[in-house]
DNA sequence: CGCCTTTGACCTGCGC
DNA sequence: GCGCAGGTCAAAGGCG
């Protein structure tokens, strides 16, 4: 199994914010040596300094809690594509080896790879009044068809890349029978060049806790897996526990929280 | 003019 | 073989 932490993000760190978000100013001013005979001038100065680092910061942190999004999405579709293969390889399969049908076979296994190509799917909640098939994700699609399918009365949109003209990817876009307002994006295929903007395909509005197909039982295992992967890896482990020590140091030098 | 969406026709796989 | 459903093609038209 695959490390969740095994690309660019390996420099992992965690930032717990425990406690009232008010008292990072208090303590920053504080370490700062701010006493009370500056002005009003000074202290609105003071302030808004104090304000633009706290903001600097939760940008930060955003950002990091994005990418480390990104990751555990990522895993997670690795993870529901190799469940995916494992519940569906057994018994399917059937050798077929007539010279006569060397053509057909051939196309049929071109489609059989095709199969085996990855997929992933992707829920965005959107505006229930907004009628579009639109997710935005990063690259440049071209809709080639619609189609009403039966098990759903919204219309299925087809869309292939045209950033690249060799790119394989392809994408449909339906919304949910059940709400829609959410809007179900299948991806087949991965791309061979990247994203379009600097927005990060990922950082879309992804609903990992409302999974259309999934059964319970499939989801929790799914959950389990994510989970056992993040203890079993020892840089997570050890940047949240030494999140959690430092946090609970600054606690208790630091003074009571109510 | 180039790129896009729309949409009906066509193709293909599958079940009966 | 037939019908159905999903997927794709391609012509037509819109838009910047």
């Amino acid at each position: 199994m695959e490390s969740i932490w095994n690309n660019e993000y390996s420099s992992l760190s965690l930032d717990l914010h425990v406690g009232p978000p008010s008292l990072l100013s208090e303590a920053r001013v504080s370490a700062g040596g701010i006493s009370k005979e500056y002005s009003i001038h000074d202290d609105e100065h003071k302030e808004s300094d104090v304000l633009e680092v706290e903001l600097n910061e939760v940008s930060k942190e955003n950002k990091r809690l994005s990418e480390t999004l990104c990751t555990v999405f990522e895993h997670y579709n690795s993870l529901r594509n190799r469940l995916h293969d494992l519940m569906s390889s057994p018994g399917k399969r059937k050798s077929c080896d007539s010279p006569h049908e060397d053509g057909r076979m051939e196309s049929k296994r071109i489609r059989e790879e095709h199969k085996a190509t990855k997929v992933s799917r992707v829920c965005v909640r959107t505006d229930p009044s907004d009628t579009s098939l639109i997710v935005k994700d990063g690259y440049q699609w071209r809709k080639y068809g619609q189609k009403v399918t039966r098990d759903n009365p919204s219309p299925r949109a087809y869309y292939r890349c045209s950033f690249a003209p060799s790119c394989p990817v392809k994408k449909k876009v339906q919304r949910s029978a059940e709400d829609r307002s959410i809007l179900v994006a299948t991806y087949e295929g991965e791309h061979n060049h990247s994203s379009m903007n600097s927005s990060n395909p990922m950082t879309i509005a992804v609903d990992l806790t409302r999974p259309e197909v999934e059964s319970p039982e499939l989801r929790q295992v799914m959950v389990d897996q994510m989970a056992s992967s993040l203890a079993k890896d020892p840089r997570f482990t050890d940047a949240l526990a030494s999140a959690i020590s430092g946090r609970i140091l600054q606690l208790s030098s630091g003074g009571n929280y109510n």
